[in-house]
DNA sequence: GTCTATACCCGGATAGAC
DNA sequence: GTCTATCCGGGTATAGAC
């Protein structure tokens, strides 16, 4: 979580505060993804930074408010992550492989946003839907994905009957259970989904599994 | 959750006692579910229940223990689910697709088991690994599939580079994402995932997602 | 086994000086 | 903007009578 994550300082804070915040969003980010909301202590978020509690206070007034701010700050992340994807020259199979490879690297590397995602399911979304920045912002994910399965649709490659949420879901689903469920998996099962050496693989298998599920002629509208 | 989660009482309870076990875990469960186990608040618990704070402690001896005996009661519960299924007579191809609409059904119908699967993620598995029985019993889920799978392969209708733990992931990575990103899946794409009203499509695309994936012929080892 | 009352501590929030 | 010190609600856990 150390990528790009800054936000332009407001006008009147001096350099070094904003830099401060800076810090303080950094390890709130960590302290919330590894405890919980209610499980995070501010206390120990102001230990590990170079200011005080009472500075937390000062900056984001309450606890909730530093929660919402780490989790708008994890979301704008993906949305730059997702604007980021290049797809022109891709035909609609390779163009749907590419993306969900996308959201697999996404997730596998960013964790602690998988984390606070599921915290914020389990607080029934309520702080999310404070933010209209997200709210706004995030949906905006599926359009690239809506024309890709047009465009197959269009083709007679992919099946009619699935949209473009449907597909998002699937791929979401998939790339977020890796890092979401990692621990109960190990546990149970002795396999760390995460482990490098099974990296490579599960990343094709989240791509043969979109396309397959997309082009299976049992399903497919027009058969060639 | 109210089948069958009962637990044998122990020889020196009386029947009273056992039943009271029995609502303070029922309520345990639905509180720990809602709020993670920080949120979680035994007040609350014994607020909802015929008994009292001070016999939560009497019976359990603390909060931990308590989540742990909660923990316990929901993986005893999908292990029975588990043991129940049948496929005896079915292709390896219409076993794997009951396989999954079972996991679907069950996760879409136990919404509190799901959350405390993320909570207990959250927290690293750390209560989990404590639980011998859990770890112990709920390992076995996979050897049904295991069969199904090689018996797909050796009759040359699978793919034989996805081994059995990868298939179940699959299947409960969609099946839980359903329930444990409902809200902030809602709150951003405006879709509730468990609207009835799109159960039976998502039920028959889990079934067509593993068996095209297993099934895809660009991966098959033998082609007919 | 079941109750009331309470000890004790921890954590979020704030006062007020500089 | 930055610090130290502190308030105070509330949460886990327990004491002790019946």
């Amino acid at each position: 979580m150390t990528d790009q994550l800054s936000e332009v300082p407001d006008e009147g804070v001096t350099r070094r505060a904003a830099r401060s915040q800076e810090d303080i969003l950094e390890v709130a980010t960590a302290e919330f993804a590894a405890n919980g909301y209610a499980g995070a202590r501010v206390d120990e978020i102001a230990a590990r930074t170079r200011t005080t509690k009472r500075m937390i206070y000062y900056y984001f007034g309450s606890k909730e408010a530093l929660y919402l701010t780490v989790l708008e700050r994890v979301y704008a992340q993906i949305r730059r992550v997702e604007r980021g994807i290049q797809i022109d020259e891709l035909s609609p199979t390779e163009a749907l492989r590419k993306l969900a490879e996308a959201t697999y690297d996404h997730h596998t590397t960013h964790e602690m946003f998988i984390q606070l995602v599921s915290i914020e399911n389990i607080h029934r979304a309520e702080h999310l839907q404070q933010s209209e920045t997200i709210l706004r912002e995030n949906a905006t994910a599926i359009t690239l994905l809506e024309q890709v399965i047009e465009r197959g649709v269009r083709e007679g490659i992919f099946r009619d009957d699935v949209d473009a949420l449907d597909v998002h879901m699937m791929i979401s689903a998939y790339a977020c259970f890796h890092v979401a469920n990692r621990h109960t998996f190990a546990a149970i099962f002795k396999r760390d989904m995460l482990d490098p050496a099974l990296q490579p693989s599960h990343r094709r298998l989240i791509g043969d599994m979109i396309v397959a599920t997309m082009a299976d002629r049992r399903n497919r509208r027009t058969v060639p």
